[in-house]
DNA sequence: GACATTGCTTGACTCGCTCAACCATTGGCC
DNA sequence: GGCCAATGGTTGAGCGAGTCAAGCAATGTC
């Protein structure tokens, strides 16, 4: 109901403010791995590294194929950042930060914390009216649509 | 400076709810527009064509290159969506939506009212509050961000 | 009339990622 | 103990979304 152009236009122009703001976000922590000289894909996973994990939990964190992390774990360890190590299970392989990957990780803690976005713009209010609101956004992050009967749900059945 | 643990794991914790949201308002977006048979980068082209506008300006307000933007026009031309008129400048061609192509669009739009995900969870008052906020994160220039074009559209609301 | 500029196109390529098929290990079960 | 399905990781092919460099056509400028 109520599809007036004002409802679309806001819905428009918030989406793209979300969108906008996601992709500066990304493009910010781009700029601080590439300064260490690491494609961002491979900052993401370091930052999930803080303990040493099975291939197939950080394919789950990172919300990507189990053959990504393959990938991923292949860059990081030619860069010296990580390495396999067997799990008791000979299945499983665990991907442990080396020193100098704890020392990526430590360094790109620091810039984000140092020059983030987020942090340099926002007051304290601000974070903290934030935070809820996105909440709210991501709150029931199943698929399934709630009052939406409007067309074929892509629901992929589990 | 204010180097703290928390801090930056509240930066980390924002930053990864505007990328989610951000990322859950793009699937939305892909849903509504692969439900009527249109891959999300046409989809939002079609979505600028509201008057004729010359490919130029398109990868401008698309913050792409424009040799990309030739791609896309390739596809909506394929899909009946758009016509390439010459303009009169003759080195310029404007892409302009088919009856076709305008009724894609209005069922675009149409269903992002039903169903935008930010229209169905927030209400008013998180719009209102919402809103200034990704104004403040996207406030001032963009050092380095290429994709990310003015968050105003160019032309009010008709 | 020559020349730089502007607009679009083309083709090759990158990046991030998925998918299907595969091997190795493991655990359940008879 | 032997079979078999399930699980973890790897490989290779491929796709979607773009960028980049080079080129052609029309234009504006001197």
């Amino acid at each position: 109901m109520a599809t007036s152009p004002e409802r679309f236009a806001q819905a428009r122009r918030l989406s793209r403010g979300i969108i906008q703001t996601a992709e500066r976000v990304k493009a910010d922590f781009g700029e601080i791995v590439s300064a260490l000289d690491i494609p961002p894909p491979l900052g993401r996973a370091v930052l999930e590294l803080d303990e040493p994990a099975p291939m197939r939990d950080l394919a789950e964190r990172l919300g990507c194929d189990r053959s990504y992390v393959t990938n991923l774990a292949d860059g990081l360890e030619e860069r010296g950042l990580i390495e396999r190590v067997p799990g008791v299970d000979r299945r499983v392989k665990l991907l442990r930060l080396t020193p100098s990957g704890r020392d990526v990780r430590d360094r790109i803690t620091e810039r984000i914390a140092e020059r983030s976005m987020v942090l340099d713009r926002l007051t304290d209010e601000q974070c903290a009216a934030l935070g809820p609101l996105l909440d709210v956004l991501l709150a029931g992050d199943s698929p399934a649509v709630p009052t939406a009967p409007c067309f074929d749900e892509p629901g992929p059945p589990e």
